[in-house]
DNA sequence: TAAGTATATTAGAATACACTAATATACTTA
DNA sequence: TAAGTATATTAGTGTATTCTAATATACTTA
């Protein structure tokens, strides 16, 4: 795409086009973070795993596989995204691996997840 | 995948899993409308142009071309894709159509990108 | 009406995503 | 140490997404 204007029509703001692109120079890195964490939560079956987290404290990946009625690789490849993304945590406790939430996103979360819209 | 356990540890907390499930089974459909918000979100182009309306009361497809510096074909299927979701509304004026936020969406909308996180 | 303009739609290609199946790793216990 | 268990990773397949290129539609104006 090049530069030149995508039309011809003579009502054309290039102030707007201009502070527009402004704009969105200023907050390109936050846009961009933004929506990845979207992305993120764009997945059923990862809402699911956050909403779960919203009210259990922790879980196994057992118990996720149990709740959710998926095997277990889906599973873990899903917590490893969110674990990626520091939105879940863990702790190894023998053979088991508990996943919890970072407590750091839980009222972003909640906020995102259940406001109205 | 079965019903049967995904792992055969001791400790299982059958009221758990059982409750988690009625969880996820009664906000069902919320959870996936929210999935499907989402994932309009997650797009960086989808998220540009959203976060221009929340600046900008009405821009046309030429704006929006020319602001991001995409061809005409995209944006149209960008808006088309929020349109459908209703968080557009679109207008013609002659041979120009001008696109706009549907109001009852803004504060979500400003809430969901803005909140820390 | 004919030509021109803004927007919408479609087909097709490249890429990204989410699962299955198989296997690897880390830990426990006999 | 050997066998068993929970979790992680990988390769591969089917599907979904997003762009380009081409074309269609709706409107305007000469």
């Amino acid at each position: 795409m090049s530069d030149t204007l995508s039309c011809c029509r003579i009502e054309i703001d290039n102030d707007l086009i201009k502070n527009a692109q402004i704009l969105l120079e200023t907050e390109k890195e936050f846009l961009s973070t933004k929506a990845k964490l979207f992305s993120l939560l764009a997945n059923e079956v990862r809402l699911k795993i956050i909403r779960l987290f919203l009210s259990y404290e922790k879980m196994c990946v057992c118990d996720l596989s149990d709740v959710l009625k998926m095997n277990q690789s889906p599973i873990s490849q899903h917590l490893r995204k969110l674990k990626d993304a520091e939105i879940l945590l863990n702790e190894r406790d023998g053979m088991t691996v508990f996943y919890f939430l970072n407590e750091s996103y839980r009222e972003n979360l909640k906020k995102i997840i259940w406001d109205k819209g």
